[in-house]
RNA sequence: GGAGUCGGCCGGACGGUCGCUGCGUUUCUCACGAAAUGUGGAGGAAAGUCCGGGCUCCUGUGGACAAGGUGCCAGGUAACGCCUGGGCGGCGUGAGCCGACGGAAAGUGCAACAGAAAGCAAACCGCCGAAGCGUCAGAAAUGGCGCUGGCAAGGGUGAAAGGGUGCGGUAAGAGCGCACCGCGGACGUGGCAACACGGACGGCACGGCAAACCCCACCUGGAGCAAGGCCAAAUAGGAAAGUCGCCACGCAAGUGGCAGCGUGAGUCCCGCGUGCUUUCGGGUAGGCCGCUCGAGGUCGCCGGUGACGGCGAUCCCAGAGGAAUGAUCGUCCUCGACAGAACCCGGCUUACAGGCCGACUCCACCU
């Protein structure tokens, strides 16, 4: 694990904002997912990686779940920002990962993250 | 101590580290902003969106009708379908709980099945044989049978059969008479009222359903913060102004050609006649406001049975926007339910691990 660049924050710059960006993660973007979660990447041209969150309340179950699972989503991806490439990222629930428990959940996505590392930085 | 009723409250705690976000202060920056620091950051239901209001825009001179809602009385409130107090009815040994609880004497309608009959009285089984007629017996009185009839006590059907019980009465019966109960009820008394109490008199009628239509009284304009307002790129289109190539012919209007553009290395054919600049208004993306100081919280005093109201002091207590309020470590306990603000309030309803406080009731026991 190297040391960060960056402090780990979590601002607006690192969040896909508007619908603009997500439309153009979905049309241009390779997908990556597994049992709980299904992500879009794609090359942003900036000097840090961007996530964008989709969960709806309908695939969590109620608002408070779905709350849980977008800050789970964050939190992983703050503390993984430095190994990741500067890139796009689209997250989105799958129902598996309504009930599924917070410690692979977390597993789950560190391997995502790795993934994504090594597939942007072949390509 | 056990069982229960009602009301109120809480909804893991503390500390460290890493993050997100509103506001204040300081520093830096031409500025956008950035950093540091301090401080605030989900709920009792934030939920369902079922009522009532504020706010905003639209519409309307008022009213009537329609449609919808509410429905014992009085009060509280900005308002309510909410709350408080009272009345009536029902349930419970009780504390208490439950109730769409106006009108059936304005009209229309409904009641399956059963039953003779379901709203106007009717008679299946039954009871009677006093009265009238016939007939039989008898000398007659009288008696038997039948018919015309009388009756609604008993049986039976039904959710409901037109007061109940008893005595008298009668051919048998019947409010036919009487007593008590029930019902209606002029009027009187108490109460703001709902209503309660008494009750001359009536002899019993006026059955039920209005969560059937309906009648009566009262209430209600529509849409919703994606309301609504402001600023405002790029592109296309609109308006105005300026400019609008060169040559030939013509006084001029104009005509023709070249250049130009579509169009590409060039040529031919075809099509276009404007193009450019500036400004203006509408307006999209985007941004800002609305956006949190409010029918506000806490405490005290006063008025009121109470809901609540008045006065005074004091506090500022989320404001996001692909949507913050989290993650992690440690310690402790009773090992943590239902659940996430989205313009704001007042209610109702529904969900909920566990716990605390107060008042009261019944049972048992002790003194």
């Amino acid at each position: 694990m190297q040391p960060s660049q960056r402090p780990l924050n979590f601002g607006v710059d690192l969040r896909l904002r508007s619908k603009l960006q997500f439309d153009a993660v979905y049309a241009g973007g390779r997908r990556l997912d597994d049992r709980f979660f299904a992500l879009r990447v794609k090359a942003n041209g900036l000097a840090h990686p961007r996530v964008g969150l989709a969960v709806a309340v309908k695939t969590a179950g109620n608002a408070v779940k779905r709350n849980r699972l977008r800050r789970l989503v964050r939190e992983s991806f703050r503390l993984a920002q430095g190994e990741l490439p500067a890139v796009d990222i689209v997250v989105a629930a799958k129902f598996a990962a309504a009930g599924a428990p917070a410690t692979s959940l977390r597993d789950s996505l560190a391997t995502l993250w790795k993934r994504v590392a090594s597939t942007c930085a072949s390509s």
